[in-house]
DNA sequence: GACTGTGAATCTATTCACAGCG
DNA sequence: CGCTGTGAATAGATTCACAGTC
């Protein structure tokens, strides 16, 4: 069983479940429930138990026959794995509406995120405080970035301006960025990106609603004679 | 070669690249560019050649060898598979922050996407026009949307509601739901749901950030003896 | 009996290799 | 040539089938 791009020692499509895992088993905590089963925990989040059950395989959990695996160590575990059990200093380019909106969202801290600092271009923005984090101006993008230590970019700006933004980011010495801006950045390797590119989510979904459509219609008479 | 997980007659990863290659052919015809070679836009957005020419392939259009595809053929094309050539009308529910960006994002109509109605539970937000968008309070949904004609709706209300007011949606005739939320929604499998976890980039993001941290650590002393 | 754990089989997606064409 | 188009090969992910264990 090769299996292939990996992230550390774990297939990236594994990696992209813990977060629905983790919701789940950090919820069956606070209810004080102590053990689940992979069917009881594929069946509320719509897989396979034996998926379930590769997946706690490869973040090194293993379960008991007949009763299944411990909830507290599958938290400590996933939390560990992504690194969500500290938190990441990170800063946020680009107050506008998503920006804001990503300021405002509590949940970061349990998602091991901290935004330490926000910028913006606009000056009227620079020295506010937003939803609790201080905005600077755009220009003071190296000087603060020497100061908050932050590992983490998240890049809400224009899209016009993604690419040249991200160079600053990169040459500041940002070790990843996530990417909110729909555009493809080229950056030297060792800065890693992640593209959060809300589109893709929406044409699954426009695509999946036109073919519903197209079905439903008549059939445009494919009466083809041999 | 039989390809599954299809949309109607498309693969769904090739309906998942399909707003990149939107993104950039409609760049290119806007500076009069008529024709660009899967080599070209794979470059640009990351991708191998073959891969462009096996998507293109599927939605339909085919190239000239030596000069490559028409640009124009290309952006009607896509438009047309994701039906982003017309509008389709939307409600969201949830005006909190992340709604509020929602609603002020003006690329949705490049989109397909026309939101003609907000809802939130809030009194002092009924009433009120958020981005050029009416929102009125919760008790109407069901009479709104008899009027409104929505297909599609966008739920950004806060997770502990979530199953109960996408229940109320499928009830009221609403053909796709696009679940901000994070959780999994059961809902009758006549409801197309299309969920934009943003968990699971930063997960990804998380996972690449803590594998190359550690792989930079010196490894834990691996000296089994056998 | 009710679970877990895992090799094998299957299914899906990408990439290779190359024929065909303007 | 410099492209496209596509069958064949490979790589990756899921699912099956079943052995093992408490």
């Amino acid at each position: 069983m090769a299996y292939g791009y990996m992230i550390g020692s774990l297939p990236i499509t594994t990696v992209q479940r813990l977060p629905s895992y983790l919701r789940v088993v950090r919820e069956m905590r606070q209810q004080g429930r102590e053990v689940v089963s992979s069917g009881r925990l594929g069946e509320m989040l719509g897989l396979e138990a034996v998926q379930v059950r590769k997946d706690f395989g490869f973040i090194g959990i293993t379960g008991m026959p007949k009763s299944g695996y411990q909830v507290e160590e599958l938290v400590l575990a996933i939390e560990h794995c992504l690194c969500w059990n500290r938190v990441r200093d990170a800063v946020l380019i680009g107050v506008g509406h998503l920006g804001t909106a990503l300021l405002g969202y509590r949940g970061f801290a349990a998602h091991g995120l901290g935004i330490r600092a926000a910028f913006d271009l606009n000056p009227d923005l620079a020295g506010q405080v937003v939803h609790g984090i201080p905005v600077f101006p755009m220009d003071d993008l190296e000087s603060a970035l020497r100061r908050v230590q932050a590992q983490m970019a998240i890049l809400t700006v224009a899209p016009e301006a993604a690419q040249e933004v991200a160079l600053r980011l990169a040459q500041a010495g940002i070790e990843g960025i996530w990417n909110f801006t729909g555009c493809p950045l080229n950056l030297p390797p060792q800065v890693i990106v992640q593209d959060q590119d809300i589109a893709i989510g929406l044409a699954v979904l426009s695509a999946k609603l036109s073919a519903r459509t197209r079905a439903e219609l008549p059939l445009p008479a494919e009466d083809a004679p041999d």
